[in-house]
Order: C-alpha cells, then sequence, then structure tokens
DNA sequence: ATATTCTTGACAAATTTAGTCAGGAATATA
DNA sequence: TATATTCCTGACTAAATTTGTCAAGAATAT
C-alpha cells in the first residue's frame, strides 16, 4: 500500500489540468504548482513520470507546458497514481507468495483482496468524476462563485 | 494511508491465535513469531498494542501468553490494523480541510472517498471471515491436510 | 539571439519504519 | 519462598523511504 504526497500531489495537479484548461492551451508548472501549493521543482519530478505515462503532454519553450493528453473522463485516478508511485500492493512478499519463509503467509489472500479493491475503486474514477462530485458539494463551489459583496 | 509492515505482521499474528486458540489456553510469543516468521521482539510491542485496544487479552507467568479477547468473527480487520498503525488516512490535512494553504485542496472529498471505501472494506471483515474464505480455497489447507505419503 | 519552458539525473535532509535491547513486573509451580 | 517463565515498557538505532533541491541541458516561440 503506498499513496505518498507525492501520488496526492499527482492527482491534485492533474484535476488543477482539468479544471483550468483551455482549448489547446498548455499550462505552466509554475502555475499549476502556485495554485496547488505544490513545490515546483517536486512538481516536475511528478508531471514528467505523467507525461512518460501517456497521461499528459508536454511542449517545451515559451507558451510551452502540460496539458491532459485525453479528455479527463478517460484519465482514471488509479493510473495517475500507479504512474508516480511504486505498484501499490498490500502483499508483504510483492504478490510472490513467499511472505511466510517461502511460503504464502495466512493473511496473504486476503492481502490481494484489498488490492482489488483499492485498485478497483481508484480504476472507475476519472478526473472528471472527481470534479463532478466537488460541484454537487455546495461547500466545495469557490470556484464557480461570482463575489457578491 | 498506511498499511506497514507492522499491521500485516499484527493481522497476520492476530489469524495465528484465531488458528491455534485452543478453549482458554494461552498462546505465547515465541511460539506465535515463530510460526509467522515474526520478529519475536517486535511482536512484543504488537501484542502489546492490540491488547491496549481490547482486541487481545494477556497473561504472565509459565503458561501465559496471549489469545483473542472476542470470538474470531468479532473482531475485525480494521481494528487490528487502527490498533497498531496511525490512523489510516488518504487526505494530506489530516481530515482538517487545509491541504491547500489553509483551505481544501481539489482532490481532498476524494481522499475521503478513499478512506471510507478502504474503511468499510476492512471494517467489515472478520478474523474468521478471512480463515473461511482461505478454507476455501483448496491451495491454502496446508493446516488441515493429513499426510499420506 | 534570446528568453522561456520542459528534461534529466544526481544529490541530500528529514522522516518513518522496522526492528533491538535491557530492566522490570506478575505469576505458576515446586 | 525461590525460581523460571512470560509479558510490559520505553529508549534507542540502523536502514529505508520520502520529499524535496539543484544544475546543466534541450527544445522552441518570437
Amino acid at each position: 500500500m503506498n499513496l505518498t504526497t507525492k501520488g496526492k500531489y499527482a492527482v491534485t495537479a492533474a484535476l488543477d489540468l482539468a479544471i483550468n484548461e483551455k482549448q489547446t492551451a498548455f499550462l505552466k508548472i509554475a502555475d499549476v504548482a502556485e495554485r496547488q501549493s505544490i513545490p515546483p521543482s517536486y512538481l516536475e519530478q511528478i508531471f514528467n513520470n505523467l507525461r512518460k505515462a501517456n497521461i499528459l503532454s508536454a511542449s517545451r519553450g515559451p507558451k510551452g507546458g502540460f496539458r491532459l493528453s485525453r479528455p479527463s473522463d478517460e484519465i482514471m485516478i488509479g493510473e495517475i497514481i500507479t504512474a508516480v508511485e511504486k505498484k501499490m500492493d498490500a502483499t508483504q512478499c510483492s504478490g510472490e507468495g513467499t511472505c511466510n519463509s517461502g511460503s504464502k503467509c495466512v493473511a496473504h489472500n486476503f492481502w490481494i483482496e484489498l488490492n482489488e479493491n483499492i485498485n478497483s475503486f481508484l480504476m472507475q474514477k476519472s478526473l472528471k468524476d472527481v470534479l463532478n462530485s466537488r460541484r454537487d458539494n455546495p461547500e466545495e463551489k469557490d470556484d464557480f462563485l461570482i463575489a457578491t459583496g
């Protein structure tokens, strides 16, 4: 099981791209980093991982930056996490069944079930799903509010 | 999100108690540790955590040891993990909603959903459930085989 | 040309994990 | 009562992992 700051930043930053994407434009690391409070040099690493996993496309030079390489409903949260974290796996033996001196420990199959549960949850949720459920929640509508004062 | 070796050992060792329990008898750390390939001095720590969480009962002195403090179908895997790991929580802000410079990050509610998904899975599975599903799997029947050679 | 932006890999501080260890407390048994 | 046994507790530490930083380079828009 592995979900560190890196994976959380990755999801947050990908959501930022989905929220702020404009047609064909690229968004800069510096801007995403600032909006989401992510250290820019760390986000560099992260976006590179995502690019290599074909989740993001990049362009260098002025007006360059990153964008989602597919529509936000075709990018699953699980993909993003997998791209930046070591394999998410609850078994102690990396699934090899060697967790109790060469054999499977008594909990082995349970950890596999847990893996499947988590992975299926993460693989069913797209970036778009996450944004939609955010919009359904009034407390989260900050982005869409118009100041009335 | 936190599931380390410590939590995995805890579940494995609790399953060992469930498998090997005999009426009123206590099982020694040394024996459980050996059967499950867990470092004995580490298991001491772990069993102490479980005892303080009312999952195990202990007895000192000769013939002492540990046993489950309730039937195995009343002890949930989630309880065991919670007793030895820091709170399992996918949010970056420990649920406080301060993950983006004082406010909730765009992924906040998603991490909460993930928490709920994992916790409900872990809280629905008892030690007994895990053992039963093990018995349904022919490859796992080692404990119950009678040598025929 | 130049400024801008990504690209890559090496590096390092801080934190967490995975234990060890020693001394003490309780208890069964002879 | 003496002794062996077993848990109890907290302090400690080495190794691994995480969370970044940094510098030099490559590509590209203007």
